[in-house]
DNA sequence: CTGAAAGCGCTAACAT
DNA sequence: ATGTTAGCGCTTTCAG
């Protein structure tokens, strides 16, 4: 910098604040055309380290995401990073896992960094990393998952919304018995999508309170299948399966194979996410559509907002999910032959028709 | 740091000594422990923006992948992520388009935040990135994809061989007349494939100087489709393709489905990467598995290599991969009666019973 | 509008 | 083994 302020035949001072956007309207504009034209002939690039150290701040964002289930995560994070850039913000990704202690060494660390902000997708429904980042003062916002109460702005996708559009389109078919694959209670994302199967069964005047339920420990193929395997052998009489997630669906698609039981001529099943290739696999899964992109857009522009106006209010951004309808849901049969418990069927089947 | 020196009632510059391991050896065993529990009582934690300012070093390493196919580069981060964090270095992902200007732009920013090394996981097999990063003397090795030259170490899959296997396999089924649904040619994958393809061909006593053969642009499912459509409207009378990449044979799924052509019964399909998911199409996606989470790692090895000896020798680790028999491949019909040159089936064909 | 000077927090010669 | 000191490259008061 000393070198291009020789150059261009003005203090460095004056070079610094013709290079700084914020503060170059306090140089005359011919001494910033002769700075520029300097630095350029000089191949000068500011140095973001050493700003950083006089300044504090960076111009660079975390991003703390899980380390599974990346098919989610993904375009959140390119659709966060794209808007970012055009902000001149860099983003710093890092993959956490379940282990508390590393996320708050690495979130420590981002903020070491001196990040300007954090966006959080792996917040738990009341998550001491949140209370964390407040304390810290370090502007954050959340992306996908949401905490009990808003402490800090986010977007989420209307979960409570989409499950209830998963059970619309079963009971539509003719559904009545239907079984909840949940996903992990404690990230919104399960619970939510849980209460709002159980809210849409109450709608539909169907038995809410003994609901078929199996909960997920993680989002896995795995551990779909295997809660899967429990919901199935709970609830033979279940005609449809609503997944919290995909991966889950996926999973059940696993555990009705082994059985034996067709989807979706057996046991129908609906997922969330509408994460790539699920329109490809057999049969072609029925899910819920986010636009996870635009989740990462939009926890950009609050991120942005946040650090602009420091104490501006906790807003939380609910996105609309859409319902896409392929091959994984289809009617129930007619006869329910090949169950063992046909009474515990009907049981739950009849008070339905009266109700609905 | 000040405070720290004085509640241990040591100067700061015994401090640092005492907080960074390399240096740590320099001061008494006593010294380190009183300066531990001081920082330790403050809360104390070394700040990597200062230290970076000094030593020009960061413990960040950047990582550079193309913003698309993310299915694959997942792995090969968080495998590259997780090997580098356990020797203390973090991790600065930038997901970079195909734009060339950019790539240099986010280099650059990496650079500039003194990164320690660079991986890149989007080289072109002649990459000016490539020239970029060996004059500016950063330490940077290849993942995934690698140069004509060696130019900078890097970890490949054998993408020759991954081809040939796939190759042999449908040869094994009774196939002769084999498709090519070829990756972008500027890119090692792309072309070693390629090659592999033709090479193959000819080991079995196949024509492979007419080898049909299509290129898509880029490596996704759309692309594939648009490839596939054309290879097989050039060339219907081909029983198999052997596509370079998963994404790449899905579109040909979706191109096979639109002409009404069963897979595997009217035509074979095998890909390449074992990508999630591609057992739970249909049908079961035939296909060469590359560890990618181990590519990672290994990229990871050798970027400290190339960190701490400066002027090692480029190396290039070449990862065996595996073929993995689903359903969506089978043997040949018997009759080709659908075919419209089935004179050209035979053409090549019979050649290959003489000489195999 | 521009120049002068201090200092962000740390490390690495050099000196003791 | 520890203390002294200079300075990494920038920004930002404070003067002029």
């Amino acid at each position: 910098m000393k070198q291009v302020a020789e150059l261009a035949g003005l203090h460095v001072s004056t070079v610094s604040r013709a290079l700084n956007p914020d503060t170059r309207s306090m140089v005359v504009p011919e001494s910033v055309a002769r700075v520029m034209k300097a630095a350029d002939a000089l191949g000068y690039r500011l140095d973001p380290v050493a700003a950083s150290l006089r300044t504090g701040r960076s111009k660079l964002i975390g991003i703390l995401v899980p380390d599974i289930a990346t098919n989610v995560f993904t375009p959140i994070l390119t659709g966060a990073a794209e808007r970012l850039s055009e902000h001149g913000y860099s983003t710093i990704v890092a993959y956490v896992g379940s282990d508390s202690n590393k996320q708050f060494d690495l979130a420590q660390g981002l903020i070491a960094r001196r990040v300007d902000g954090l966006i959080l997708a792996t917040a738990s429904r009341d998550d001491p990393l949140v209370s964390f980042c407040i304390e810290r003062g370090v502007p954050s916002v959340l992306v996908n998952r949401a905490e009990k109460e808003t402490r800090l702005s986010g977007v989420v996708s209307d979960d409570l919304l989409g499950a209830q559009l998963a059970v619309d389109h079963l009971v539509e078919l003719g559904h009545r018995t239907i079984g909840h694959l949940a996903g992990p209670p404690e990230h919104s994302t399960g619970f939510l999508r849980h209460r709002g199967f159980i809210q849409a069964l109450s709608a539909h005047g169907l038995d809410a309170t003994s609901a078929p339920c199996e909960f997920a420990g993680t989002y896995t193929r795995e551990q779909g299948a295997e809660a899967a395997r429990r919901l199935l052998s709970a609830r033979p009489d279940i005609t449809a399966i609503v997944a919290a997630n995909d991966l889950l669906a996926l999973g059940a698609y696993d555990a009705l194979r082994e059985i034996g039981l067709n989807c979706p001529r057996d046991i129908s099943v609906v997922g969330h996410n509408d994460m790539p290739l699920v329109d490809m696999v057999e049969p072609p899964l029925t899910t819920i559509r986010i636009s996870h992109k635009e989740m990462g857009r939009q926890a950009a522009d609050l991120l942005q907002q946040a650090i602009e106006t420091r104490d501006s209010p906790a807003r939380n951004v609910v996105l609309p999910p859409k319902l896409i309808v392929r091959g994984s849901t289809a009617a129930p049969r007619k006869s329910a032959a090949k169950k063992s418990t046909g009474a515990a069927a009907s049981k739950s089947a009849k008070p339905t028709w009266s109700n609905a």
